[in-house]
DNA sequence: TTGTATGCGTTATCAG
DNA sequence: CTGATAACGCATACAA
């Protein structure tokens, strides 16, 4: 589906030069708005330029004067209730510095991550992205671009990165669903694709408390709603005396609540939820979602700081997004 | 906070020659895969290219030879959940093309989409966007750029449009709500900023089957969730015989949804309610709202199909984008 | 006020 | 296989 219309080539300067009867040097003022140009001159020029239907072209713009920095923002799916927040932080930041923001999807597929990045890398400054292909995969395919990776750790000591305090926030969730007496809690996971730090933080965390975390009471979940369902609908066959689960996300969570209801179970009576990310549609639900919550407009917000960093050439940072337990209704 | 480092001069093709000991097009060759060069030569001045962390510049490789298509896309608030779809589908179409896309948001202030737009402007070949300033408004920023606008009528002949057929929606709405036996139908419409359309669309759904919609069946709400709760408590109260509401959007039938609990008033029993927009988060609460949903995803789709054609020297057109009454529990 | 000449970094053409 | 040389479209000294 890839058509290319042929260029009619271009109106450049020289055309409306021509068409005007003056120098493209001439033209150049005028479009410009420079000073030293007579005005009717200039009008006649502008008047060329609009029969012609001339606008100049950004490469040679560029090339000649450097322009705005493009920044370049991959994410995995534009749909999904985490990222329009991230994009929107990314975006204000972006503008702040007078930056513009090319954006892709890897829909999904984060084997197509490489594929992005490299296409993005052809006329972006520096990408910033949440990515979860490996550091060197990442490596070869930014080819030496800034890169600043949002979401987890990185090796790479080239890349900028904005980790999460995933421990803190799992920990938090931990101790107040404990301080409530739960003793049996469960935990909703995904299978891979995701953050693999969610699940070793929940068992720290339970150990913690003398908690041990059997096998049992982890249920891995497609990242779907119904994949949440399933896994709530499973875990709750294979230990029915959970009273509490903690889930990799608002969105699993929202999954449980949607299996809780066929199962006549209620939340938060009959099972505590507590989930993460800290959507804001968890307000909208019954009962209203508790989550360990993080700033995802923070999040990208610091994510293009740490670009203009290592655009400056300074070295990359490490910076830490806090999170914060939201209690709401749902635990 | 508009910062701009000085940039310590770029490294060119001929950095690396030098340092290669070569011409700056061998490196070319190699840097382009080129075939025909020294398998020793090219490694030479791979790792030359290597060291000196050269990049080519996008401008200088687009002013010989035209690159991808770039895309503007302005949209008025990425939080809003309408937009994720949108996006997406202006994504997705965008890459079938090979085309990239350049985001920026209005922030939900429609007065700066002429900034917005001139600032595309620089770096797209064409821009898209939902755009709610005047016509000539936008003329005047796009400047003979492409244009094409979502979401309503246009009356500039050079602009594309996607518009929706809001008048079929509404009709089916209000149909569906008068079969159910409902006659005293009420509205809670958006102040100004939004489509100006859905209200006399009600209007005269309404009138086909002769009811009447006096000014007090109408209440404006600020286009928020609480900006909809706050209409809804205020027309219950001037009408408390009301048995059904169509709202603005989504947002505000949530809003509805807010106010209905604190006022007691079930739904769909006590007060039907029928939204637009059809956003997936109508699924999720209880009781699932029932609304006019649009096709989002292929709204964008649709205007970058437009897109191309203008790009491509055919005339404007004008799509209309079909909607559909989706009835969930709400009505 | 206007025109001429130069260079921005790449790629392409055409010699060597 | 490699290296000059010429565009690409524009802006900016500098000259007229």
């Amino acid at each position: 589906m890839s058509e290319q219309q042929r260029p009619p080539r271009r109106v450049t300067l020289k055309d409306v030069a021509k068409r005007a009867g003056v120098s493209h040097q001439t033209v150049s003022r005028a479009i410009n708005d420079k000073g030293e140009i007579d005005p009717e001159t200039r009008r006649r020029v502008l008047e060329a330029a609009r029969q012609l239907n001339y606008r100049p072209s950004r490469f040679a713009r560029g090339l000649v004067s450097p322009g705005a920095t493009t920044l370049g923002l991959v994410v995995s799916d534009v749909e999904n209730p985490f990222f329009p927040e991230l994009i929107a932080g990314v975006i204000e930041a972006a503008e702040e510095r007078g930056w513009q923001v090319l954006i892709s999807s890897t829909q999904n597929h984060s084997g197509r991550e490489p594929d992005v990045i490299r296409t993005l890398a052809a006329q972006a400054d520096v990408v910033i992205g949440y990515l979860s292909a490996p550091d060197d995969t990442l490596a070869a395919a930014a080819g030496g671009l800034p890169l600043v990776v949002m979401g987890r750790a990185v090796g790479e000591p080239a890349f900028g990165a904005v980790e999460v305090d995933t421990d803190a926030g799992v920990r938090a969730a931990v101790a107040y669903l404990v301080a409530r007496g739960h003793r049996a809690i469960g935990m909703i996971d995904c299978g891979d694709d995701g953050q693999p730090d969610r699940r070793p933080a929940f068992v720290a965390a339970m150990a913690a408390h003398d908690l041990t975390v059997t096998d049992d009471l982890i249920a891995e979940a497609e990242l779907t709603v119904e994949g949440g369902a399933a896994a709530f609908t499973h875990l709750r066959t294979t230990r029915p005396d959970v009273t509490a689960v903690f889930t990799f996300n608002d969105m699993l969570a929202l999954g449980v609540y949607r299996a809780a209801r066929r199962l006549d179970v209620r939340i938060p009576d009959d099972c505590a939820v507590i989930g993460f990310d800290g959507l804001p549609l968890g307000e909208l639900i019954d009962p209203p979602l508790s989550s360990v919550a993080l700033d995802k407009r923070r999040m990208g917000a610091i994510a293009v700081a740490e670009a203009a960093r290592l655009l400056a050439g300074e070295p990359a940072g490490r910076a830490v997004l806090p999170v914060e337990l939201v209690i709401r209704g749902s635990a």
